[in-house]
DNA sequence: TAATTACGGATAATGGATATCCGTAATAAA
DNA sequence: TTTATTACGGATATCCATTATCCGTAATTA
C-alpha cells in the first residue's frame, strides 16, 4: 500500500505557494524544476489540487498557481485526498457473505443489517489516520519549516522563488 | 491507495481461527470456500501470516492452520503488517534535496539533517492508523461478532468449520 | 502405500500508477 | 493586433505491483 509520488510533489508544491506574497502567481515548470520532477506530470496533481479548490490558476504570462485559500485553512488531508481521493484504504469486499452456511438464512438471521466488524475496524484506523492529517495545517508546516530550515537555504529559495512569480 | 485484497482475506480466516477449539486445524481449502475466494492465491496470504508467526500449518492429512498464539495476543496491526509489509504508506523521496538552490550549499547548510518536515507528518498520521490498528485484538473481535451476528448464523457457522477440524 | 496438506518457486494476466504528448482557450506583454 | 505564455483536459503509452494460477516437494496421517 503506497500513496501516490503525486502526494508528494502537491504537498511540496502547497509549502512553496504558502511562502508566496499576495497575488503572486509561480507556474508549473517553475514548481517542477524547483522540485526535479516532470513538468507535464506534476501538472496533473496541481489540476487536482485547483479542481478541490486549494489552489488557484491563472492563465497567461505571469500566470501559474497560487494557493486559494490561507494557509491556515489548508490542511494536509486536504491535500491528500485532493490527489490520492477520498476513498477508504480499505475496500470491503463482503466476502462474509459467501459464507455457505448463510445459504438457508434469511432477513435479520443473515446478520448484514450491521456493517461487517472486521470494515469498521479497518475504517476506524483509517478515521484516526485522516484525524491526524487534519491537524496539521499548511501554516503549521511553514511555521516548522522556518525553525529547521537553514536561514540561508530558506531565503535563497524565497528569492529563487519570487524571481520567477 | 488501497490495501490489498489478502488483508481482508487474512483478517477474515484469522478471525474464523480464533474460533476453534484447542489443537485443531483448518486446511487452506476450507477457509478458500468458507470465503469464496481462490484457494491457490489464499494460500499466499495464509504463509505469510505463518512466516510472521501468527499462525501455524500442520502438514498431512487433518492438517491445516490455527492461530499460533492466543486470539488476544494478535492485534489487526499484526495481521495487517504481515500481508501488508511493514513499511510506511509514505515514501519520502526526498524530493527537497533536488532544490537548485541548494547546489552552492553543503553540510549543515544544506538543511537536512533533520528528516523531511513534510514526510515527518506524513509518518506520524501512518503511525496514528498503526496505534489504531493495534489497539484491536483477535478476541476483541471475536467478542464483537458474538454480540452482532445471529446467533443461529454463528453456531451453523461454527458447526461448519468444527466438521471440517 | 496412498491420500492429504503446507510450502515455495515459476509464470501469466490484470489494472492502476506513472509519464508523455498535443490541442484549446485565456491572458498578458510586446 | 500580434505573439508568447499559461492552465487545462483528452488521448495515449509505459511501467510495475497486485492478482491469480500452476506445479513440484516434503511432511504427515490414514
Amino acid at each position: 500500500m503506497q500513496l501516490k509520488n503525486q502526494v508528494e510533489w502537491a504537498l511540496h508544491c502547497c509549502a512553496i505557494l504558502a511562502g508566496l506574497g499576495p497575488d503572486r502567481h509561480l507556474p508549473t515548470k517553475d514548481l517542477a524544476e524547483l522540485h526535479g520532477v516532470p513538468k507535464e506530470y506534476l501538472s496533473k496533481a496541481l489540476q487536482a489540487l485547483s479542481q478541490a479548490g486549494i489552489v488557484e490558476g491563472t492563465l497567461g504570462p505571469s500566470g501559474g498557481y497560487r494557493l486559494a485559500r490561507p494557509a491556515g485553512a489548508i490542511t494536509f488531508l486536504n491535500i491528500v485526498e485532493a490527489v490520492e481521493g477520498k476513498g477508504s484504504s480499505f475496500a470491503c469486499t463482503e466476502i462474509r457473505k459467501n459464507n455457505p452456511c448463510r445459504g438457508s438464512m434469511s432477513g435479520a438471521a443473515a446478520g448484514d443489517s450491521r456493517p461487517c466488524a472486521i470494515a469498521r475496524v479497518m475504517w476506524e484506523a483509517d478515521r484516526a489516520w485522516r484525524e491526524s492529517l487534519n491537524g496539521v495545517s499548511l501554516a503549521d508546516l511553514a511555521k516548522t519549516l522556518e525553525k529547521t530550515v537553514p536561514a540561508p537555504l530558506l531565503k535563497k529559495t524565497a528569492a529563487w522563488v519570487e524571481a520567477r512569480t
